[in-house]
DNA sequence: CCACTTTTTTACTCATGCGTCAACAAACTG
DNA sequence: CAGTTTGTTGACGCATGAGTAAAAAAGTGG
């Protein structure tokens, strides 16, 4: 019976699987209580294990943020990629690219992106994020106004237009549970929608 | 040389004066950081005084934490009161309570009303904000619910609209700055016209 | 200028919680 | 089944920061 693998995880993808059940712990209970009011011992607990048993999968309570935050962060990262790989307009690409995003940032469920989570972090990693934020940001900037050049959306404020999507996606995750009656595509469909067409009747 | 008041303030008026600074200065702080990573020592120094000092004006810390949330739930009372004051169709009702409550949260920048936040205070002013919240959240649909019968707004899911536009309102103080090139009234048109028409171009 | 009140400070106590270290348990290896 | 690696624990050091008590300073009216 020597190792079957596929059924049977090795060391490796025990480890993996651990540390990935610790961070979806860690980022719900930060989103509830925030970092700080967050001690170790909590989540080790909510885990089942002592607090220094973190310490052998984490270099410190920095880290566990750090990685929360990332899982967050990569949502945006891999929606824009979804997004520039597709053929199509601009105008396209900018659902796209919301889309993937609102329904990654379901599935993952990752930390909130707050000012204060953010600057808890090593200036090294608060650079970092900022960096991808403002990346993505540019980018679906540069979506708008070019939809809007080539005639597929009204003359609107790119800037703000941009903050406003972006608010209403950020928030989701305060309201929209893992066992929400509406699921992640459904939501993103309205959503996009609402930001489309807006909320008042044509005649 | 008595009291010409009006040009002399009162020990009553000067005390409250300090009180109100004192709050902007938690607020902008506990927004940066977060209440738990905020020590009040950083609070007074950033005041001109001790931490000790600030015990005379508040009983403890999550006093300040709660005036500075209650800034924030008085704009979207105030907001419901004007809305409501308001004579016209739900519709109109929907975009005074919208266009006043943005206008208001810019001008008065009290603490975002992040779970960490609300959860750091003591269980019964817990409970009065959720209430407070839910309540203005239970108006909000209702006008959408109302403005949709009218036959003013298309027929869009009430909640999922409340969620997407509060989300927006919310993300505003994130990004909007008390010297942003936009003023509050252009931010709060720029929104409602997002809001109801969305971005697509019409034919 | 002197009592008296209001406001602020200095100097503490005390709890919380991060991170460490040495010891222990469990699991694999030959 | 000895020996090594992998994983977990309990007990502790130490810094930070909330809150207090008592004294000092500033302001006010007789």
């Amino acid at each position: 019976m020597a190792n079957w693998n596929g059924a049977v995880a090795s060391r490796e993808e025990i480890r993996e699987l651990k540390r990935r059940a610790a961070l979806r712990v860690a980022a719900r209970i930060f989103n509830e209580k925030g970092y700080h009011a967050t001690s170790l011992d909590e989540i080790a607990d909510e885990i089942g294990v002592t607090k220094t048993a973190l310490y052998y999968y984490f270099k410190n309570k920095e880290q566990l943020l750090y990685e929360c935050l990332k899982l967050t962060y990569d949502c945006g990262q891999t929606a824009r990629l979804e997004a520039e790989a597709r053929e199509g307009s601009a105008f396209e690409k900018l659902q796209c690219l919301y889309k993937t995003f609102m329904e990654l940032l379901m599935v993952e469920r990752g930390a909130y992106t707050t000012m204060p989570n953010i600057r808890a972090l090593p200036e090294e990693h608060q650079a970092e994020l900022m960096d991808r934020r403002k990346s993505l940001d540019r980018y679906s900037r540069m979506l708008v106004e070019k939809a809007i050049a080539d005639g597929d959306l009204r003359d609107v404020d790119a800037r703000i237009t941009s903050n406003f999507f972006l608010g209403a996606v950020n928030w989701i995750l305060r309201w929209h549970t893992e066992d929400d009656a509406m699921s992640p595509q459904e939501v993103s469909a309205h959503f996009l929608d609402l930001f489309m067409n807006g909320i008042v009747k044509r005649d």
